[in-house]
DNA sequence: CGAAAAATCATGCTTTTATAGGATTGATCT
DNA sequence: AGATCAATCCTATAAAAGCATGATTTTTCG
């Protein structure tokens, strides 16, 4: 196990993975830790750089060369959704690859949608994180997500955009306010947030609001 | 960093930490290997076995010497809550120490409650983990978690304690369906399911389903 | 076995949501 | 200037959820 070649039928090209840069974002140490583990034996891959958050991440992107970041889905500051977009957009070299603990085609389409190179669930395997990366530095795509595994009920086909005001209520409501209290708390009448409501319903393709909040929580949107 | 001893300010008996022999159970291969990776250096600690899930678990201490077992908290059988409790019923001699993603006194209470030893977040450290192998291993507590931290909106005073249809009746409303389509499925009556219902609510201490479904969401129980 | 807990069902009432079908005002973009 | 979209507001009805109160039957466990 420690030469990335050794492996059943995997096998590639090395100037394509020789010494492939990595930057992991995660804010559990035990999973950095066990990634880095996971790739210490592998002279192809080396693990550059490691930040508990989003800003470090930026930061460190900003000081170092680097082919592929691991980004974790679930971070303090800001979600790994929105992370992934804000590296595109500022280091378009690199390459990056969602990881996450759940297998949600939800989270998968927005990653993509903002240009991941592939996703991982944290239930993966060595052997599916070499792949990985061999894969995305070969300039394709990888996920290891199986989708029937996940709940139709609970996972929209595109991760809807909302607006502000919609945003504000659907944090609202996830604290248990109900449409008078919202109404209240935002200064407009309760017709304008039961609009509101109906329109995040239509949005995420639910039918009522716990469905709503289970997908809302699943992304990290409150 | 290879010697437990040669770290700062920690210090202790040898013999009481000599050949620890851990059972690590937890779904996830990268924390499994993260834990793994930073106790193989460890020459006092030796990880005995590993598991992903509570059968395994079980299983595994009817056939091996164990002193302290690691619990994640989400399992994919059964709750590391309810885990912690067979092993203390069945193997009182061994130790157990609970690890989880979350920094939720609920949580905590409960670990304690059926009988950890310890309750450590999946983001501490090395030095947190050995120094908790240490403590619990001498016959102490230990736990890392600063409680302030905990969101208050979503964290419950206590974490409620839920029965077998409840936790169904719970699944199902987080897909959602009405009580009636629950009622249907779950081949019993609309009152009962709003019963089932009732006392989800009341155990959350919440007063809707949106602050329900986030509570729990955030407690990983959906 | 006996107590406690869980699961079951019921009635009645109030509040909140969901759904349908509009309409008006600004702001933004082309 | 016209189109588009967000935000605002409205009426009205049906469905669902929330709340109180209470009762019966299983299960579970000491």
């Amino acid at each position: 196990m420690t030469d990335i070649n050794a492996r059943n039928g995997f096998n590639l090209n090395k100037q394509e993975i020789m010494s492939v840069r990595i930057l992991i974002v995660d804010d559990h140490p035990l999973v950095l830790e066990g990634l880095k583990s996971l790739l210490a034996d592998v002279e192809e891959v080396q693990v550059v750089g490691t930040a508990t958050n989003a800003i470090e991440a930026i930061a460190f992107l900003k000081n170092n060369e680097v082919d592929i970041a691991f980004l974790d889905i679930n971070l303090p500051d800001i979600s790994g959704i929105d992370l992934c977009k804000k590296v595109k957009d500022q280091f378009p070299e690199v390459k990056t690859l969602a990881l996450s603990t759940f297998n949600e085609r939800a989270y998968v389409s927005r990653m993509i949608q903002n240009g991941a190179s592939g996703y991982l669930i944290k239930s993966s395997g060595k052997e599916d994180i070499l792949e990985a990366i061999a894969q995305v530095q070969a300039g394709g795509y990888f996920m290891n997500v199986q989708f029937d595994q996940v709940t139709p009920a609970t996972a929209p086909k595109t991760v809807p955009f909302l607006t502000r005001r919609e945003k504000e209520v659907l944090v609202l409501i996830a604290e248990g306010l109900t449409n008078p209290q919202i109404a209240e708390q935002l200064f407009i009448s309760v017709t304008t947030v039961n609009s509101h409501r109906q329109n995040l319903l239509i949005k995420f393709e639910v039918s009522n609001t716990a469905s709503l909040i289970k997908l809302a929580a699943g992304l990290g949107l409150i």
